[in-house]
DNA sequence: ATTACTAGTAGACGAGTAA
DNA sequence: TTTACTCGTCTACTAGTAA
């Protein structure tokens, strides 16, 4: 039943339809789902139905664009195949050194959080994170982490102040062991903090806009 | 048409029918695929005759395993799932460094190749090939990679003596450019071969045995 | 327990066609 | 050209049941 639906959406996706709107006549979906324009019209409908797409409809042709929900749907179908054939659960995601140690690095700092960090990761952060600025064609590889499990650093109250949950995702970057910080209620960003025993931007001798890659476990 | 077929084959893989034969009912199948027993036996009578598994079925429950066909299939739609997922088309392989410079070394060493390696990747191969053995959990993954597809070496004869074509795939070990270098007609192996500019085992300091990530171009 | 037949029904599809 | 209705057909499913 949902079959159907995950096969229209990898279609539009294909064509573009997952980062962007997409100009798609239902003669042209048809085509490309090996279906009739009646039935394309129709699968359409129905997607839109269940929100798995939205679309404008204008005079010519029509604006396709997959919604969060139908993004959640191919994210779930691709997992399991990453589970197929990837034993080894990593994905590479592709970042610009960035600005920015205040913040992150006050509140990692937190014996609260450092303590368990230490715990959970095996080692004691350095006093502050490193960030980075994903590259655009990355930043759908975001959801995908999140969507992973992750490991739980429990927030908690220090002097009348709220620590949120935190999930950390282990990640090497050149074989130094560090992870991705992300706060448990955030919005996606395509920012990333890096957390790490070591000052990785002397370790690795890094600057602002150097290109680095970072190799995370799922 | 060969929507319900992927869906029935993932979930089989999902169940560990792609490495090994996988002991299940059509009952349990029927629940994994949210049908009844009766759709899920008439389903997989069906990908039998399509030959995208095969089967023994004993006394009780019957044992499944998907066929090179089948995951065939599954590939192709993974290998979707890659493209809209990340569009940097990389894969990591792990693999064990292993003995063996000699054949590939005198291969790669003929004018007739590495000029066109030199032409192609940038770079004059080192006189010797760098062998790993692939994990057992990735050696599905070379696969994938020959899908996708890499970069022609030709093949010429010279002395007499045909050597055949030879497909370059780039790739990085620790920041370091290089290719994995797969003759067009050989069969599947565990073990690969690498080209590098530099003597890979002296600039990274590797020995026989040492775990290595190779970061793969698709 | 199994697997898999038959029969009846719901739903998916394409042809024709309207707007 | 579009999108999307109706309607007839054919396929995919489940229930019942046999082996």
């Amino acid at each position: 039943m949902e079959e159907k639906f995950t096969f229209a959406l990898r279609r539009i996706a294909l064509l573009g339809g997952l980062r962007d709107s997409v100009t798609v006549s239902s003669r042209e979906l048809g085509e490309a789902l090996e279906m009739s324009q009646q039935s394309a019209s129709k699968r359409i409908l129905e997607l839109l139905e269940a929100k798995y797409i939205e679309r404008d409809v204008g005079a010519r042709k029509q604006q396709i664009r997959i919604t969060p929900k139908g993004a959640e749907l191919l994210k779930k179908e691709y997992l399991e195949y990453r589970k197929v054939f990837e034993n080894t659960d990593k994905m590479i995601i592709h970042g610009k050194v960035a600005q920015g140690m205040g913040e992150g690095g006050y509140y990692i700092c937190q014996p609260g959080y450092s303590d368990q960090i230490k715990e959970q990761l095996g080692f004691t952060p350095f006093e502050g994170t490193f960030n980075l600025d994903i590259v655009p064609e990355d930043v759908g590889k975001l959801d995908v982490i999140r969507k992973s499990k992750g490991i739980m650093i429990n927030g908690f109250v220090s002097e009348g102040r709220t620590f949120g949950n935190v999930i950390a995702y282990k990640a090497k970057i050149k074989n130094l062991e560090c992870a991705i910080v992300v706060p448990e209620r955030s919005h996606y960003r395509e920012t990333i903090e890096i957390i790490c025993q070591y000052h990785i931007r002397r370790t690795l001798s890094l600057s602002d806009g150097d290109l680095v890659d970072v190799i995370v476990d799922l």
